[in-house]
DNA sequence: TAACTATTC
């Protein structure tokens, strides 16, 4: 423990001892009463029925609940439509301009066209007047250049796609020689008409360099087998994936081995096949479970319904999934689905995992924080359990790596299948790759048989503009081409608009989705036979120093690379166009994406471990250990909030934390409500901040709407309240659709926060704190909060900006934050995150004389006095400019 | 004037 942390007390008086002990004592009281009531609920649950039909019935009534207020949100949804298209309008006609002035003459002008123009640019100026300057001025960016007859010159050949490199890509590059062959858009296709001539003029050339390797070759085949996979009985199917002719051998490496890595490429059927082999092989005998844990939810549900469904019984029952919110398993349940997270929470209640006979860590190259921890969690209870199987699986690349963590675990190959992907770099470096992703995107569309694009970009804001530009783009070019749908998916796209991308595309129609890195992983979109691939994503990363995340652009690694490639080839042979060199991609693209484990906070995560009886964090067996410093701040804190004594033993107050799944500040926060007397609203205010800023939908074209909006919301005291604020309106409105769609609110947000809420209720009740509120007065809210979030005070300073009293760090309020133009003195910030610059998130006002109150351990007056000027300097405030 | 990758318990 670092020694400049304060002690609340001496560490060596005697009496601090006893209280010491009393309170280990009553810890470990507090925990022999939480089992008990496990043991209790898991007896309920077995002898009731309960879950699916529960999760149906659920389902079911908020389906209905849609379809009430469907008719109302469609005429809703269609003046939105309309006054959208109005926008768009306005930048078609720029494009439309722009257009006719560089792909015709003046002189082939009709009159009408030319009215036509003039009309567009008197609606132009009205945009003008208003917000839309910007934007506007953006889209001259992108004309074309000058220079024409560059065209054809024959210069570049044909592809040679029958070049084959073997396995892993390393092998490839260190075999492989980079093909001198040039590839040229359209050098298929024989009738590419002149107008493309002028398209093509700024094409990016490209380079093929590998091609990812399938093991399908020929679509024909595929679209017959497509057709009778329609036709084939479940047991047909099953006996085609790729893993079935492993069926035997796999079964007996597993009974020979205690644990085995297992190495399948997507679509080797490996997730939903094994747990059902080992069911066979009599695993789940004595009534022993067979686990398996997958990175995402929604993976964990659908990969439970199928095998349900292959093995013919109902979801639940032989077969369930357990997720966060959602527990469809029971005592009958022998193949049981869950989140990596969720069995890390089960690690809680059963250490040993006890009731499993095999527990398979599905997809582990993705190297969550959870997946990495359960690593060492799981290796080190092989050691006394030597009937517990231990499946380890994932894509290549890294089977080497878990084979020497697992005490060189022998690793069992199962062939993928999929389609090759031609890979093509550009010949030179690309400085803009929006740009350049816009004139990728056209040129394909120009030239190559049809099929759908996938653009990878980093956040919401490049998506848009790289719509309206495809839009301005495709306009101009008006019916010369083929339709092409353009479809933005992000994660904070409301739920509708993302299902438009899983809509088939027309007949004669070209579907291009621009997409974070959502797509990478998360959702898998059909029919995708290009992809391109610019070679960037925001990261986070946590920096224990300043304690601050930071979310910016970084060059993806060369796996991310492969698995954005590998989208093009999962119905057909596909295309991956990278927008850089193959040198970049050789020598300046990191093999992994650095592991989160080591990139985020881990408060969290240390409380748990601690929970776990887990003492030495700094010698605990880490795949790869995450930074000393992150490790160290988070214990800290933890003795800060008091989940730690000075021995570093977990106190009763850390056990009841740990309960939360949540911040370990969060959690004090929760706790300290019992004495301020308002665990409902601090229930509230944490569930909203666990939904992570994604409570606003802030489109570009509605930025002024769906500001005025948020506007309307503010509590003067700050964003807990304003999200308080939020939430309470929306329980008044009977948790409506209508009301967030109104309100520019995210339902989806907002039905998230409402189950976190009610997991946290629940939670309360499990750690013996009453549900109560005392809403006369929001003094007692913030000093909850102040409990909890001690640690991130800010003052405002003579500069005219605030700085962290822990690090002295300049940061700013966020442009979202209630407070961004009231600049109170003292402010208390959930989080701070770099972005453009140095922003506290969720900030409220607080009363410095709080921070001796809640935390006299942490603060001493004199530091929090309020220097030399007692007065606000004037110069930044509020009210005073006129 | 500014502003939000993706997950998960």
């Amino acid at each position: 423990m670092d020694k400049s942390s304060k002690r609340p007390h001496s560490s060596s008086s005697d009496s601090n001892e006893d209280s010491r002990i009393k309170d280990l004592k009553e810890r470990d009281e507090f925990a022999k009463r939480l089992k008990k009531r496990d043991e209790e609920k898991i007896r309920k649950v077995t002898e009731g029925k309960r879950t699916y039909e529960d999760a149906a019935k659920r389902l079911k009534l908020e389906a209905e609940d849609r379809d009430k207020i469907l008719p109302k949100l469609r005429i809703q949804s269609r003046r939105k439509y309309l006054e959208k298209r109005k926008d768009d309008k306005v930048i078609e006609l720029e494009a439309d301009i722009a257009d006719d002035e560089y792909l015709f003459d003046e002189s082939i002008l009709t009159t009408r066209e030319r009215q036509e123009r003039e009309h567009k640019k008197t609606l132009l100026q009205l945009a003008k007047e208003h917000e839309k300057a910007r934007e506007l001025e953006n889209v001259h960016r992108y004309h074309m250049p000058q220079d024409l007859g560059k065209g054809e010159k024959g210069e570049y050949i044909e592809v040679d796609e029958n070049e084959k490199v073997p396995n892993s890509e390393q092998q490839k590059w260190e075999q492989e020689q980079i093909k001198s062959a040039f590839f040229k858009f359209g050098a298929k296709d024989a009738k590419s008409k002149e107008e493309y001539d002028l398209l093509l003029d700024e094409q990016i050339d490209f380079i093929q360099a590998l091609q990812l390797e399938g093991n399908k070759e020929k679509k024909e085949d595929e679209e017959i087998s497509q057709y009778k996979k329609l036709r084939m009985t479940i047991e047909e199917t099953k006996k085609s994936l790729p893993v079935y002719p492993f069926k035997e051998s796999l079964i007996e490496a597993i009974k020979n081995y205690q644990i085995l890595i297992v190495e399948g490429e997507t679509g080797s059927g490996k997730t939903t096949q094994i747990p059902q082999y080992l069911h066979e092989a009599g695993f789940t005998k004595d009534n022993k479970k067979i686990g398996c844990t997958q990175p995402r939810r929604v993976a964990a549900m659908s990969v439970a319904a199928r095998v349900g469904q292959e093995m013919n019984v109902k979801l639940g029952n032989e077969v369930g999934y357990s997720i966060r919110f959602e527990d469809c398993t029971s005592d009958r349940t022998v193949i049981k689905y869950m989140t990596d997270g969720t069995l890390h929470r089960e690690f809680l209640s059963e250490p040993d995992l006890a009731s499993y006979s095999v527990m398979i860590i599905d997809e582990a190259h993705e190297r969550t924080l959870h997946t990495d921890i359960l690593f060492g969690l799981v290796k080190d209870i092989t050691r006394f359990r030597p009937d517990l199987k231990l499946l380890i699986s994932s894509a290549t690349l890294d089977a080497e790596k878990f084979s020497n963590f697992f005490d060189d675990a022998p690793i069992f190959r199962i062939p993928g299948r999929r389609f090759p992907v031609d890979i093509y770099y550009t010949k030179a470096p690309e400085a803009d790759y929006v740009d350049a992703s816009v004139v990728s995107i056209l040129q394909i569309h120009a030239t190559q048989p049809l099929g759908d694009i996938l653009l990878f970009l980093t956040g919401q804001e490049e998506i848009e503009t790289c719509v309206e530009m495809l839009q301005e783009r495709t306009k101009k070019i008006g019916k010369k081409l083929k339709e092409l749908i353009i479809l933005p998916v992000y994660a904070n796209l409301p739920s509708d608009m993302q299902a438009k991308i899983f809509e088939p595309t027309p007949e004669g129609a070209r579907k291009v989705v621009l997409a974070t890195n959502i797509a990478e992983t998360s959702l898998t979109i059909d029919n995708i036979i290009y992809v391109i691939d610019p070679g960037f994503a925001k990261q986070n990363n946590f920096n224990s120093k300043t304690g601050m995340e930071s979310l910016i652009v970084v060059p993806i690694s060369k796996a991310s690379a492969n698995q954005r490639a590998g989208r093009a080839g999962r119905v057909a042979p596909g295309k991956c166009f990278r927008l850089y060199t193959a040198w970049a991609y050789k020598y300046e693209l990191e093999d992994n994406t650095i592991p989160e484990i080591q990139r985020i906070n881990l408060g969290n995560a240390v409380l748990t471990l601690k929970a776990l009886g887990i003492n030495d964090l700094i010698h605990f067996d880490f795949l790869d250990p995450p930074p000393h410093e992150t490790l160290v701040l988070a214990l800290e804190q933890l003795y800060a909030l008091g989940a730690l004594n000075h021995h570093g033993e977990l106190t009763k107050a850390g056990r009841r934390m740990a309960e939360f799944p949540a911040d370990p500040m969060l959690a004090k926060m929760l706790l300290a409500s019992e004495k301020y007397k308002c665990s409902e609203e601090i229930v509230t205010i944490a569930a909203m901040l666990s939904v992570n800023s994604s409570v606003f939908y802030r489109p570009k074209d509605k930025i002024i709407h769906a500001d005025t909006a948020r506007k309307n919301f503010f509590h003067h005291n700050g964003d807990h309240l304003t999200l308080m604020n939020i939430y309470n309106q929306w329980v008044s409105s009977e948790y409506s659709v209508q009301w967030c769609y109104e309100n520019f609110i995210q339902y989806r947000s907002m039905k998230r926060a409402r189950d976190v809420r009610e997991q946290l209720v629940g939670l309360m009740e499990r750690v013996e704190i009453d549900m109560v509120s005392s809403v006369t007065e929001d003094v007692n809210i913030r000093k909850a909060i102040t409990s909890g979030y001690f640690y991130h005070i800010a003052r405002f300073s003579k500069g005219g900006h605030y700085k962290t009293v822990k690090h002295n760090q300049t940061v700013m309020i966020h442009p979202n934050s209630a407070l961004f133009e009231e600049l109170p003195r003292w402010v208390i910030y959930h989080e701070l995150v770099f972005t453009s610059k140095e922003f506290m998130r969720q900030v409220t006002e607080i009363d410095s004389k709080w921070l001796l109150e809640v935390a006299p351990h942490y603060y001493k007056s004199k530091e929090l006095e309020d220097s030399t000027n007692k007065k606000m300097p004037k110069t930044a405030g509020k009210s005073s400019n006129a």
